[in-house]
DNA sequence: ACCGGTCCCTGTTAGC
DNA sequence: TGCTAACAGGGACCGG
């Protein structure tokens, strides 16, 4: 499921092979995918034709590209839990992929495909507007712009403009558990249920702590944590489950197999050998080592 | 304003 | 073998 580090290497691989380009024609394969598009596939086409892609943007898991000459409106996607941009150089070769949702005509022949299976994704053309803060928008936004549909998205933990000590006291002041505020795209961005478990296993904290009984130091031994496994994931190229996440050129990523805690339950922690539990929180499974990640006692 | 619960959607897999 | 149910989960939405 793209998390940060997947939507990165996505955004990485826009940015080297999409850039630069112009769109010539569009296909809505199936219009669901489209639903946050005001106007529907004609207004889509309308606004896209002939615009050339200037830049790729991205704020936590949401995904821009702006578009040229004006740069004020963008192709604004998110992938959900399965969603994929395919950069294809001839779409004549080789069959549709079986989920193929949209494609993108560009000007040289080739297409921007995007699949998805579960159909959580989806893409539109929106407006930009600007950050708050006056910082760039995102990681590859070459203005202070950001999409309106994602201007309530927090800054995600990779971003240089993101305040780490005001993250820090807003964590302390949510009333609620710590996995829900990481999961909580308004309070930071990015974060999705697999670097959750595997930021929470480094940071030695269960999921259920409540995030007012946090101390600082514990707070910041969560936030870098979680920072840390997606590092390590970006490097590696994020992680791929099922081939149902592939990068923009079809390549997987492969830190799946450094996985600790999400989806072994069962199995034996690597730190001090109890078995990972799994259990229901958020109607998401949770994974955690009880001995290494105790609840405080109340 | 904040918080928690529900639902959307489809393909795969487990279980009877 | 064939059916059903559970499962995967980001984020919009709504009620308290």
């Amino acid at each position: 499921m793209p998390e940060l580090p997947e939507v990165e290497t996505v955004r990485d691989g826009l940015e080297r092979h999409v850039v630069g380009r112009r769109v010539a024609g569009v296909e809505v394969r199936r219009p669901a995918s489209i639903r946050r598009h005001l106007g529907g596939a004609a207004d889509l086409t309308g606004r896209l034709v002939g615009r050339e892609f200037t830049a790729a943007a991205r704020r936590g898991k949401f995904l821009w590209l702006p578009l040229g000459p004006d740069g004020d409106d963008a192709l604004l996607a998110h992938l959900g839990m399965s969603g994929q941009l395919l950069v294809r150089a001839d779409p004549s070769e080789g069959g549709d992929h079986r989920h193929l949702r949209v494609r993108l005509f560009l000007d040289d022949g080739g297409t921007l495909d995007f699949v998805d299976q579960r159909t959580f994704g989806h893409l539109a053309v929106v407006d930009l507007e600007p950050t708050v803060d006056g910082r760039p928008g995102g990681a590859g936004s070459p203005a202070a712009l950001v999409p309106s549909p994602a201007a309530h998205i927090a800054r995600d933990l990779l971003d240089p403009a993101l305040d780490r000590d005001a993250l820090t006291r807003a964590l302390r002041r949510k009333r609620t558990v710590v996995k829900r505020a990481l999961l909580d795209q308004t309070l930071m961005s990015g974060v999705g249920n697999i670097y959750a478990d595997e930021g929470l296993w480094r940071a030695q904290v269960h999921p259920e702590h409540p995030t007012p009984d946090l101390s600082v130091e514990q707070a910041h031994r969560v936030l870098d944590g979680v920072t840390a496994v997606m590092r390590e994931a970006l490097r590696q190229g994020g992680t791929s489950f099922d081939a149902l996440y592939v990068n923009v050129n079809g390549a997987s990523g492969y830190f799946d197999r450094s996985l600790v805690v999400y989806g072994q339950g069962g199995r034996a922690c690597p730190r001090c050998g109890a078995p990972v539990v799994r259990s229901t929180f958020m109607n998401r499974s949770s994974h955690f080592c009880p001995v290494c990640q105790p609840l405080p006692s109340s």
